[in-house]
DNA sequence: GAGTGGTCTAGACCACACT
DNA sequence: GTGTGGTCTAGACCACTCC
């Protein structure tokens, strides 16, 4: 089980062996010594780099080579959990559990959901904390049919990692948007902000493989915390 | 000249055939039946159908088939000019020069351009607007030694268009930091709202392929009229 | 079991950059 | 010209879904 395709392990060893910890413009090996290197057609070696090219570690000239992006601080948009997000950053995550109910959806998170209004959802409100300081209040709703005994757990962890192992709920990819607002009285005591700060509001559907929306999610974001970066390309 | 690859090909007439004005979830004929109508190997089929893939517009389940999308409010992010944002938005662009001069950069532009504090900038300030409403003021930077001659020049146009046909400067890929912030007295008025309303913040750095720096930018648009909307993936 | 997409091989030729 | 990445062919087998 669990066999690795090549082109991924391939992908990982060019990383460890060429691209990490290196400088930015530095050359990789052509795509012929690499497929000579480890024992694969050039086609399998395209497959791998294709892959680092798109996660924004290596960039393709034709008629001149491979090169590292050096330590770009924007990689490209991935889906991950709050507590992914915030170690990426270095950071160490926590968190609160404000709120935890089953209520039947209003008009908002149904449509999100693809339920009817009225459906019994579970609802979660978290602060979510980065080395212990307020960096978020996220307010997760997911539908109670699919997360029977969901509050009965420990919810101050990874909702991502929940969901995967005990409900088989695996988040494939999330439309975001996201708005400038500025906070409540309420927000503002909860994060520890001066009323009326500027903050993020992103709001989050996440989808299975099969479109199927399984949490609606929205998250405001303390500004003088927290921003969003990413790298935005022509073509690709 | 101008010769097409024939994945792009296959890309565009698979679009038009099987996805464009389609409902979401219908099924694509197989990859292998692809590849005989257009008379190519599977390989080229899935190198077109990779690209729509990662463009949003179809999905594909192992042992099951292809599948549209549907109508997906959110693309995945391109780099765009203001221009083709708003157009893309179904919405018309104009804009208003307020100010084009040439001055020396301060360090926070030198550093975004990788030049010296001090060596010369042309910077635009221009207002950005969408159906004649005012959406973002736009403060572009660049490194005046690329853009000789660029005040004299219409600049109420794209500027990205400005760049690669006078300047052969052809952006490859950005990367942008976006923050919350409120509008100053000065912004409120320039784009007609409250003073310390919600704005988003979004500054970008534009690169080409040789991941130079072309351009600095920080826009500044209305949170009640403008949203970022995106995909976020879990692997691809 | 039949059919789908996913991976991989072993070649070939093309477009472009560098010298 | 030489070497690079970009495209494409013609096959094969694997992993998975669905009946």
């Amino acid at each position: 089980m669990a066999a690795q395709a090549k082109h991924e392990y391939i992908g990982q060893r060019v990383r460890e062996l060429y691209i990490d910890n290196k400088p930015a413009r530095e050359a990789l090996p052509t795509e012929r010594k690499l497929a000579e290197e480890f024992g694969v057609t050039r086609a399998t070696v395209r497959h791998a780099l294709g892959r680092l090219e798109t996660d924004g570690l290596v960039s393709r000239i034709q008629g001149s080579g491979t090169f590292t992006m050096g330590p770009t601080i924007a990689k490209s948009l991935k889906l991950t959990s709050f507590s992914e997000d915030i170690r990426l950053r270095g950071m160490i995550p926590s968190s609160t559990l404000l709120r935890s109910v089953e209520i039947p959806a209003d008009v908002n998170i149904a449509r999100n959901l693809q339920i009817s209004p009225g459906e019994p959802i579970v609802q979660l409100v978290r602060l979510q904390l980065a080395n212990a300081e307020p960096m978020c209040i996220e307010v997760a709703s997911l539908r109670a049919h699919d997360v029977p005994g969901l509050l009965d757990l420990d919810l101050t962890g990874s909702l991502y990692d929940l969901l995967g192992e005990r409900y088989s709920l695996i988040p494939f990819r999330a439309e975001q948007v996201v708005t400038a607002t500025v906070t409540t009285q309420d927000e503002s005591t909860v994060l520890r902000v001066p009323p009326f700060s500027p903050a993020l509001r992103v709001t989050r559907t996440a989808l299975d493989s099969r479109s199927r929306p399984l949490e609606f999610t929205t998250t405001l974001y303390r500004s003088d915390r927290y921003e969003i970066r990413f790298t935005v390309r022509r073509d690709s």
